[in-house]
DNA sequence: TGATAACCGAGACGGTACGTCTTGTCTTGTT
DNA sequence: AACAAGACAAGACGTACCGTCTCGGTTATCA
């Protein structure tokens, strides 16, 4: 895990008007190939500072961390993220594209790969956790309560159920399943899930 | 996070009679007192050598990584996995019964801040994850089932649903709002997430 | 001797503008000092770089072993080797004044302790050997031979007789009696072989 | 050099008379293959002990030292030093004889090799320079210094030089040369170094 | 003729130092 | 001022040996 980290010093603020497009990209490009080649984990700065052709401080001075490389790397492949869900009336099968989306996300081993490191990244940094919430989680969940919200409304929802916790059901196994790898996520899977997880919603 | 590791060379292994009972116990006294102290990310195989008035070869003579060593720590402390779970009759009592003992154990910040280290750390250590899926998952987790199928033979359950996602129903929402931090774990979530599950379980 | 040392990794060879001259002199002083207080054997890489306080890859990246950082601190105290020897026209004169210096050098304690060390270090270090043959041995040798051509062009010296024996026959005594230290090395000695020397080195 | 030493413990003495002579044999063997094999520096108890089949401290119940061990193995390859040396009348003749036989000894590459690996080992462990000292020079030296008593006595040398001296005026370049490796040893070296040698030490 | 002590093989142990690696900062020109 | 390059202090890594210390398992005296 991590080598014990003395945390970055503060420093002054440096000017992003002045920033090397070139640097940047090169940066984010060597980063990305890296988390390829040799995974996250034994990804080190020094290595994206050589592969990029870049000082190590170019890195420092715009990252305070690897972890923060990486995420902007991910953030660049996967787009926005908060995206609305399709609204179809159907809910069942809007949330089932979404979940076969999810799913299929989590089964690309790059994407699998990346998520990972981030997973175990947020353990035990509370900043990229917060930076990590704010960018990815929390957009996501917002569009997703925001559909479920529109199924409530509709009367498909029983209305005594919170939002977060039918977010819960509906995504929590996935992620338990994807963490512990205890089965293979399938289209299958999210079929039982969801006819289950439905009978736990609906209305009354 | 890492330090990109080399992995531990291959040798022959030691002989087990031979262990000294003494540098064994000293050495999880250490790191257990060392992952209080400054967490587990923090924690050097150094510092538990020091600490333990050891021999650093010794640590690696009977433990591949930090990780193993405390696995071995983390197991001491919360006994035997595995055990079965109350079955009193009422499934919903002691689902109940076992979501609270979860919920207060994820809730206590030295299991929590371990629990983390290994969710971390299991992402990039195969091996590591297969110990702990051998070791912790897979025995709670069958405990768990044990008790589920018991209510489904007693017509408690819908027999049509899969013992493994009626197990990520219950517990998958639980381990995702830990993940995340999105909310806190509480016994009322508890309450809540019970009552909207077993609509999702019970037989139709 | 030597823990079995498997030689250093080679390198691509750093900029020496860019040495810090600040890290290079408290090296070198403190090996000086630590050489004094436990001697070379006891000498470690740790030692020095912890007196220096300096990083031990700043040691490696400009020494390859300890016997090279040793060998730049006697450099440093001796002074400049290949010193033309004194020439008055008296030879024996001349080679008493140089060899009562090298009998007292050989009894400084401490002279003695680091020309011990490089002794035995040379045994199985040909890079090391070689390096010392270049810098000391080969310019003291030549500024002897020069003096002893000197007396020969003045007819002092047997023209049939090699340099190199000549040399050999006025040191090589010294440097056995100090290696096997079978009898002290004093001026009386020196004296003594001087004149037995010259019987066999004077013109017929 | 040295692995910083931290000396042999004392140890009441093992009874000889029970020691193991296959041990024994065991040990010298697979030291003497492995000085051939990695050279001295190189060579550790460990593997001493791993060749020959045999615990470490068996090896270190009987010799306090790896240099002893392979002092013994040098002893035994030699044989017995302090032999007399031939005495024709002709005292050139004799010494001719000795010295050829010291070069050819010094030039065969095991030899070589050991004796390097003493001379470095001598110039930090008294112990063993006293053992050497003792074992092979005071002996090789008296049995020279009885000859050159006798040439003394027959009236073919100076009477006013020290067979100290004369010892060392015959040997000390050789040594030197050997030592510092400034040119070949040879035969004719040894011819040309003995009609000097003899000038300075015959009657006047 | 046991017992009983010594030596033996094996190898775990507490240590120390090794030489390498990576971190995050600092320094030195260049652009 | 940002940049590429890379030296620097710090300190953990995992390994190699050190010399000591058990641990059974043979011998080989002596009671």
């Amino acid at each position: 895990m991590d080598a014990p980290t003395n945390g970055p010093r503060e420093r002054r603020a440096p000017n992003p008007q002045r920033r090397s497009e070139r640097a940047h990209r090169a940066i984010l490009d060597a980063t990305a190939e890296l988390v390829g080649e040799v995974g996250y984990a034994k990804l080190t700065m020094e290595a994206i500072a050589a592969r990029a052709k870049v000082g190590k401080q170019t890195i420092y001075r715009w990252w305070p961390s690897k972890a923060a490389v990486v995420l902007d790397v991910f953030e660049r492949r996967t787009g926005t993220p908060g995206d609305p869900l399709p609204d179809t009336g159907d809910l069942a099968a809007d949330l089932r594209t979404v979940l076969y989306a999810t799913v299929d996300e989590f089964t690309d081993p790059e994407t699998d790969r990346v998520a990972r490191a981030f997973t175990a990244e947020i353990q035990h940094d509370p900043d990229l956790a917060a930076t990590v919430t704010e960018r990815l989680t929390r957009p996501n969940n917002e569009a997703f309560r925001e559909r479920l919200r529109a199924a409530r409304d509709a009367g498909q929802l029983d209305p005594d159920i919170g939002l977060d916790l039918a977010l819960e059901l509906l995504t929590g196994p996935i992620t338990q399943r994807w963490l512990t790898r205890t089965a293979p996520l399938t289209h299958a899977y999210v079929d039982e899930l969801l006819a289950a997880a439905l009978r736990a919603l609906g209305p009354r």
